[in-house]
DNA sequence: GCCCAGGTATAAA
DNA sequence: TTTATACATGGG
């Protein structure tokens, strides 16, 4: 099934796709490739709308994935109060929108992030989904927790996670046996649900920030990366700056303007 | 070969 | 309480 999402023109589906939030989009010619909820999803921009080819067709679904009833323009002078760096940043990464992903997806993910670089965090990922998700068509979904839950650390050993491996079954576990609750995490308050997620072997500050900005759409979580470090060390004085109730989308910005510009950085 | 990467746990000071 | 080191792996 295809089905047309309007958007604002502001929206970019390239920035939102490959901006450090999620890993395993692809893009091919026009067309970017995904699994949402264990469906093969194909999305491009077509005349001016959001084309999306997928098993799921409730458009409101979509509309919450891609997150495009927020109206991310209308933070602009609020980004823009924290001077020139963010101005620049905001302009050149405008149109990125937070997705709602899966929890479970994210929390792995950046489990796997972690003292590791963007092109093997992919590949990693790819070789989880290969050996232990399903297989749709060229592609396979992100594989179960409860599956994972199941498996001893060597069984792991395939995808050359490395150290990681031990934290992924540990979180898997926790999961599964609600130790850490993601229904009662959706409840709390953003501390309380960082905290408990930091019960998982191997989550600290950075991945539990990762795993509520990105797979709980908390915009006040605010992870802090070794370029978000380097960014605030040079442009802001006091490196506790209180980027207020949308810190995580400053962040977001800070972290791929960072990235585009190192040789501010040498 | 060496360095380092969306950090964290653990040991040592 | 703060600071140093190991950790697995592979791309640059």
């Amino acid at each position: 099934m295809v089905i047309n999402l309007t958007i604002e023109k502001s929206f970019d589906l390239d920035k939102t796709l490959d901006c450090g939030q999620c890993f395993r989009w692809y893009k091919k010619s026009d067309t970017w490739f995904g699994v949402v909820s264990g469906n093969l999803t194909k999305v491009k921009i077509e005349n001016n709308f959001l084309q999306i080819e997928s098993e799921i067709t409730n458009k409101k679904f979509w509309r919450s994935y891609f997150d495009l009833e927020f109206d991310y323009e209308k933070l602009i002078p609020y980004f823009s109060k924290f001077g020139s760096v963010l101005i620049k940043a905001v302009s050149e990464n405008r149109g990125i929108h937070i997705l709602n992903q899966n929890p479970w997806e994210t929390l792995c993910s950046f489990i796997i992030s972690q003292n590791n670089n963007i092109p093997r965090i992919k590949s990693i990922i790819n070789r989880f989904c290969e050996n232990f998700g399903e297989k749709l068509g060229g592609i396979y979904s992100f594989p179960d927790y409860k599956l994972i839950a199941k498996l001893k650390i060597e069984d792991l050993e395939p995808i050359k996670a490395g150290f990681r491996s031990k934290y992924i079954i540990d979180a898997a576990r926790k999961i599964f046996n609600l130790e850490v609750d993601f229904e009662k995490i959706k409840t709390m308050n953003t501390c309380d649900a960082l905290c408990a997620l930091q019960k998982i072997n191997g989550v600290g500050p950075k991945v539990a920030a990762c795993t509520m900005l990105y797979g709980f759409h908390r915009f006040d979580c605010f992870p802090v990366d070794v370029w978000i470090k380097k960014v605030i060390e040079k442009y802001f004085k006091n490196l506790d700056v209180d980027f207020g109730k949308y810190r995580g989308l400053i962040q977001i910005y800070l972290f791929n303007w960072s990235r585009s510009h190192p040789e501010l950085f040498k």
